[in-house]
DNA sequence: AAGGTCTATTGGTATGACCATAAGCGCCCA
DNA sequence: TGGGCGCTTATGGTCATACCAATAGACCTT
């Protein structure tokens, strides 16, 4: 039997239409999107758990009853939704993977900045987020926390006396210190922010030398507040740290 | 020619390999990941606007030289990405899609559920982001924010009297608020937390039934000390009325 | 003029084949 | 005996072709 086979093109049934007193809402969906909330569910549920492996997509489309065509759409979907990672070769395969924070954050991230979002709008989500972090991290941070953020401050000066400063050694010390909140959400939500910002902000950074020595002080009397579980201090010296960025987006 | 065409299979060429000096990176990605890439710069570039439709798949295949099936798997990431809205017949083909504000907030939920976020971890995040926010809320609320914030207020009052008070309406509130701030990072933000949070705390809203009054009570108070733009008075309302949320959640 | 019907456009799905990749196994040679 | 080279195999990636389904607009009928 050449190409010609048993298709019926989508899955709406005309069977349904006859003999059911009401119309059942005919299913107008596409058959991969049907397998996709299947998987999806199943990972929700924990009955597909990371690290797991789906059949072969030869042995899935038998068991859906659907071509590879329509499996393999369904399993495009799920690895963009950063629910599956899917590797080629022998032991290949879709796997089953936990998002991590990273991942969420930069799906976010795209989000923001695929939408209209503008710096301004961003810097300022980000004042709310990042000041408003500061108490639970005075409250939650332990002496690695502390020791970490001690060790970026000493190369943020290092890298100052050398000239060598740049604006990924305070986004680095930003990101530490979310962690520090220890609440994975809240770290998410701030470093996803952080793209679309870097992104509008773009050298803006580097045409403020100035900015350089201050910031890197601020960085650490916060430190300092932060190892006081002085919430009060703390949330003063992050606001007016990020304050200023602010004020210069709003000037671009 | 039956099956059998000119596939070379992926995109690494075997002819980048003679010649060159260097060997160039060879190209390990698929192919319609380069697509996707491809159609997303185009986008964010605003070379292709929201409204703007492609060209049919057997035209992109055309110009890309790949197969049907390559064009349609980057369609579909691009799908799944929100950035294009593919509907089928006559005038039919994939439209790049603005994303709306509701899309995205979706979209991170989604990533925030799947993720291992607890719902202390989203309630926090939760209180920091809607207590940022009231500073900017009181700074720029109009007249009609507010109007239509008294009028859920109002809807609420009627809704306790006759008993029929939902946290459906208690969540209007707050999203209407979120408006307020005219922000639309921090309003996304904001509503894409609130997702996560609801499904974890279910029905607990229902079984304090004594929070209704006091809630709605705070939603009142809280647009009075909007509308005199005091800003410390309704941060502190904000703060307690979710405060009291936040407890009840670690006790669960 | 109102309504239904035809047709062209376009996405959705099915088949079958072949290529590329990667892991495992075993053979061959040193 | 040890190490590397090559085969085998499992699996995803891609291609080509064909047909179905949905939709809009033109066209025709009444």
């Amino acid at each position: 039997m050449p190409p010609q086979g048993k298709q019926d093109g989508r899955a709406s049934g005309t069977a349904a239409d006859v003999g059911s007193g009401l119309f059942n809402p005919v299913n107008d969906r596409r058959i991969s999107e049907l397998i996709v909330d299947q998987v999806r569910l199943l990972i929700r549920q924990q009955q597909l758990n990371p690290g797991d492996r789906l059949p072969p997509e030869r042995e899935l489309c038998e068991r859906f009853g659907v071509s590879r065509v329509t499996v393999r759409e369904a399993l495009r979907v799920l690895e963009t939704n950063g629910l599956l990672e899917i590797r080629v070769g022998a032991r290949g395969g879709a796997f089953v993977t936990k998002p991590s924070k990273e991942r969420v954050g930069e799906g976010i991230a795209d989000l923001l900045t695929l939408s209209a979002v503008s710096a301004a709008e961003a810097t300022e989500a980000r004042l709310i987020l990042e000041v408003g972090m500061v108490p639970l991290i005075c409250e939650r941070a332990d002496e690695d926390d502390i020791a970490d953020l001690q060790d970026i401050c000493d190369r943020q000066d290092d890298a100052l006396a050398t000239g060598d400063y740049s604006i990924n050694l305070s986004a680095e010390f930003h990101e530490r210190l979310a962690e520090c909140a220890h609440n994975s959400a809240v770290q998410m939500l701030s470093h996803s922010i952080r793209g679309p910002l870097l992104m509008s902000l773009g050298r803006a950074q580097q045409t403020a030398p100035e900015m350089g020595p201050v910031g890197a002080n601020e960085h650490r009397e916060l430190v300092h507040a932060i190892q006081d579980h002085d919430a009060t201090k703390a949330t003063e010296i992050m606001r007016q740290h990020l304050g200023r960025t602010a004020r210069r987006v709003k000037n671009l």
